[in-house]
DNA sequence: GTTTAAAAGCGACTATGTCGCATTACTAGG
DNA sequence: CCTAGTAATGCGACATAGTCGCTTTTAAAC
């Protein structure tokens, strides 16, 4: 199960990287310049996931975001801050805030998804 | 605009109070008794969450889960508590934790979604 | 260069949710 | 009680997101 290095990956990663904001599969594929189907870029962004280098968050449209992992080894970080969805741009965000969450005990939490929805600095 | 009153309706609303969680669609046509079409459940449950009787949760698996709202009327709550999926029950139930946040000034919050993912108290 | 297995392409498929339109059935007014 | 008006339902079609199996391609180890 060794990863190798191909062409599609280092579009998709650049692609991410560029626009400095988490992305959907259909915005990927609208900004990338090659031509990558669609299974594909959801397996890779799929991997880059179980890789620590992204990151999924579900946004109040139902869709899948991806974004990049900012200094986190995947067993301790648990991307555990906010993220931000612009209703007006559509951008999604990740915000540096974190969320400190208290829950009733005999809970065993695994995964965050906290998104607040809006209009963000820019388009205010 | 008048709402009128329907078995459908309150089949659904029985249906939800019943069982005292998060319900999504197909759960809900599941325990329901009478047969209702899938776009009429789905009709009911918005027209709900219009009238401020339920609110709408997007979970991790990128569906959407209508609960109860207990006790907030539209304009001042915002349904901010956190809310947990069970991945082993399936369930999703509302959290009485409050969710508080900060966020870098300029940006305006509409609506908060938060998901705790793990395993509940029952499944521990 | 050969080998081999990971990755990509393609098509089919599932699931969730929405929409338009014809039909049904609350409910208010007489 | 009847009737008119319109909200609500059923049905079918549709849109979109995401996944899967299978074949083909290709990275990279030897
Ligand atoms: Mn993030
Ligand atoms: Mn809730
Ligand atoms: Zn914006
Ligand atoms: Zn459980």
């Amino acid at each position: 199960m060794k990863r190798r290095n191909t062409p599609t990956k280092e579009a998709v990663l650049s692609v991410i990287t560029k626009s400095g904001q988490a992305m959907s599969q259909d915005a990927i594929e609208g900004e990338i310049s090659i031509d990558i189907n669609r299974a594909t870029i959801y397996r890779v962004l799929n991997r880059f996931c179980e890789d620590g280098v992204l990151h999924k968050v579900i946004a109040e449209d139902s869709k899948q975001y991806f974004a990049l992992c900012d200094g986190c080894d995947e067993t301790h970080q648990k991307h555990q801050h906010f993220h931000f969805k612009c209703t007006v741009c559509e951008t999604l965000e990740c915000l540096p805030n974190e969320v400190n969450y208290s829950i009733p005990s005999g809970y065993h939490v695994e995964h965050v998804n906290c998104v607040l929805t809006g209009v963000c600095k820019k388009c205010s």
